[in-house]
This record gives C-alpha cells, sequence and structure tokens, in this order.
DNA sequence: CGCAGTAAACCTGTCCAACAGGTTCAACCG
DNA sequence: CGGTTGAACCTGTTGGACAGGTTTACTGCG
C-alpha cells in the first residue's frame, strides 16, 4: 500500500545523523555528495529529501556553503517552548486533542451499524500492519479518519485532513523507520486503538473521549521522551 | 534574504494549476516532463516540487501512472458540494463549538500583547462593518480568524480555514440580504463579539470559551430558529 | 460481433555526469 | 601584518538514460 520511497529513507537518514551525532542549531550537515555515498542513493534523491527537510523547517541550505541544522527535530517537541516558537506541526496535536476527542464522543453516540464496521475495519488494518513491524503510519490515519467519519458529520473529517500533512511530518521526523521497534510499544499502541474503538462500539461517549484523549497524550509522550 | 528556488516556483505554479484548471480530487495532474516543459525547467525540479506537494498532502504519486490531487489546498470543497449541503455546513458549527472554544481558552491564556492589539483590530473592524449595516460576514471571520492565531499555534488557524468556506455558506444562506437586520440584533451580535474579547483581553480562559461556546450556540440558533 | 490477451505508449523512481555560480579558507604578495 | 586572490568545495540546475509499473489500444481468436 504505501511504498517507500528512497527519499523517505534519505529523509529518516538525515534526522538520524542530527539527532546521533548531535549536531547542534546552526552545524553544518554533511555536504549532499556525501551524504548520498552515505546513503549509497544518488544525490538526486538526497536533493529531494533536504527539500522536505528544509520545508519542514528542520534543516536550511545556503548556496555554496551547504546544509545547516536549523532547529533539531527533538527540541521542536519541548514542552516548554513557547507556542509562537512551536512548529505547526507539535501544534496540530493541542488541535487534535479537542477535534478528535469530541469525534470519538460523537462517533459513540450516534455511530451507524455500518459505521462502526468502517471503524473496526480500520481497527483490523491497523492490527496487521503495526504486527508486520511496518511503519503503520497511514493506517493509523486511517483508523482515526474512519473515527471522525463515523460522527456522521462531514466537517471533522475535513477539519481533519486539514491537519493531517502536519501530523505526518512529525512522525515522520520523530520516529526511526529504520530501527524496528521493540513488541511491547506495538502492543502499547494496538491497546490504546482497542480501548478507543471499545467504547464506541459500546457507544459510551465519555469513555471513548477519554480514552482518545490518553492515547493522543501518550502518543505525544513517545514523540518527545 | 529567503533566496527563491525554482522549486518554489513550479510548487505554486502546480497549485496553480490545481487551483485554475478546477482539478476535482483525483484528477491527474500532467505529467513531471509537461510540467517541466510549462515551467521552463528540468523534470528534477519538477520532481523536488512534486515531494513537498506530496509530504503537504496536497498531491499523491503513482508509479507508473501519474501524480493525482489528494486534497485541494485552501478552499478544499469551497465550490461544489455535494447533496447534504445543509448537514454538512450545519455539521461545520459542531466542530466549531469545540474547536473555537478552545481557541479562545488558549487565546486567553497566552496572547502577546500584539496578538491582543490584532483581535482588537478584527472587533473595531467589525463594529464599524455591523454598524453600516452591510453584510458583516467577512468582518467575523476576520476576528474569529484573528483570535485563532492569537494561539500562537498555526494549527488553529489551517482547522478553522478548512471549515469557514462551509460556514460562510450556511450564513449567506441564512441571512436576507435584502432586509436590513433590525438594530438589536446588531447590538446582541456586536456584545457576544466584545464579551469574548473582553475575556481574552482580561487572561480569563473560561470566560472566553464560554463566550465563545455562547456566542456560536446563539448564532446557530439564529440561523436556524 | 465480443472478448481476452498482448504489445506499445506513457509514467514515475532513480542514477549519472556536467556546469554555473556562491562561499570558505588559506597561501601569497605587498 | 593585513589585504587580495585563487583554489577547493558546495548547492542549484540541467539533460540524458534506464528500470519497472500502469494505461490504452489493437489484434486475433472464439
Amino acid at each position: 500500500m504505501s511504498q517507500i520511497r528512497l527519499s523517505d529513507q534519505a529523509y529518516a537518514g538525515i534526522v538520524e545523523i542530527i539527532k546521533s551525532e548531535d549536531l547542534e542549531v546552526g552545524a553544518r550537515l554533511p555536504s549532499e555528495a556525501k551524504l548520498a555515498e552515505t546513503f549509497g542513493v544518488s544525490r538526486a534523491i538526497v536533493r529531494e529529501a533536504l527539500v522536505r527537510l528544509a520545508s519542514d523547517g528542520i534543516t536550511e541550505a545556503r548556496r555554496g556553503a551547504g546544509s545547516f541544522v536549523k532547529s533539531r527535530p527533538s527540541e521542536r517537541l519541548a514542552a516548554f517552548m513557547p507556542m509562537s516558537e512551536l512548529s505547526t506541526t507539535l501544534g496540530s496535536y493541542e488541535v487534535r486533542f479537542v477535534l478528535e476527542a469530541e469525534a470519538a464522543r460523537l462517533a459513540a453516540t450516534r455511530r451507524t451499524a455500518q459505521e462502526m464496521a468502517h471503524v473496526e475495519e480500520g481497527m483490523a488494518l491497523l492490527r496487521e500492519a503495526l504486527l508486520s513491524s511496518e511503519p503503520a503510519h497511514a493506517e493509523d490515519m486511517d483508523l482515526h479518519r474512519r473515527i471522525a467519519a463515523a460522527t456522521g458529520n462531514p466537517a471533522f473529517i475535513q477539519a481533519f485532513d486539514a491537519l493531517w500533512p502536519d501530523v505526518e511530518k512529525i512522525m515522520r521526523a520523530g520516529v526511526d523507520i529504520s530501527r524496528s521497534r521493540p513488541p511491547e510499544v506495538v502492543e502499547t499502541m494496538l491497546r490504546e486503538h482497542e480501548v478507543i474503538v471499545a467504547a464506541i462500539r459500546a457507544q459510551d461517549p465519555e469513555g471513548a473521549a477519554l480514552a482518545m484523549r490518553w492515547h493522543l497524550w501518550e502518543g505525544r509522550r513517545r514523540l518527545m521522551p
């Protein structure tokens, strides 16, 4: 389903370099040619990754000089950072907190049988993806989107879709896709989603809203240890 | 300062094509080669733009098939809307209820002086427009948007912008422009907004959230008695 | 005439070699 | 010692090339 492009790996690889080599803000990255050689890909691929990194506000390229760290992925996640400097990506969690919690509540209140089946299907897909140790971002989003759809209110899907690209960015930046997740993390993520789905199935509005809030809170905590 | 790269122009150009040619979600974009020829740049530049477009959730590339519109930038769903028009538009109020109430709360909590001035300015513009007996939808939206901006969290503005086209539609549909509003309605709308702004000024989070909820509740009641 | 199968045309993903023009830094000259 | 210059290095961009997936249209068979 989600085909992995080399530039995705390069993106993750560069983020990994910034983190592992502990490059400070303003530090210079290896040149495009060196990165290409390191990852065993062409310079064009590295460039596509760098363009996205720059568009995500993580790096900055200066012609003739090189690419530089603009803000470290982990630091943008810091809770104490003033909101004015907070990236759109992290801020999106703040919106999801109220938006998706309300969606879960409404979904539990007035879901139809068909919508419930749709949610269950999304849960099954996520379970499968998580257990296969693949990066399950797409399936994760899909389940959340199905829950938003179960409110029967298209406006929720619209607001959700407007937010998701940013959520995805932070996921890509924060998660090392090269390393497989430990089993207990997979199980935790599964259980969190299952509790939400169960509450919607049982038509328990407060339970669904609480479970969703808890899941988002834990998710954000996972991204900034 | 910020040097303009060709890929930035290509990015803007592709967005322009989606808007001007009115490409629906799922529609296919011209091929990379054609886009390159159109913009007078190389295919690599177009690719860098497309990679960013995809990362922003606007397009989606399928190998061998082409690139497709995934969601239309900003004015999603603005022009053409499915049948369930009324329910969609009214449904947006449900989202605004949680979204804007939270925005008002956060704005009251952590607004800067500059953001507050921005909000006051929006209030002044709305007051002027309302007293001149013109339909003040644009000014109304503008004030709400400034409040969302005062959270310091760009994600709120994004979610807000995704919703607004629907809200505007129902406003236009529900209000009879030919008849001028009675003075007491104008005064009520002014007072509701002023209470919200005052609470944000006083840095009273709960008051701001409550006032916003009340305003939205009344607004919906005004539209469908 | 209808349909299945296949081949051609087209498309994205990736690589390579090359050049233009900006930046850095150290050696050299006054 | 200070300033200038030049070489080395870097990003920005190009054109061509090939692999492999998708779409389309045509061909030949039933």
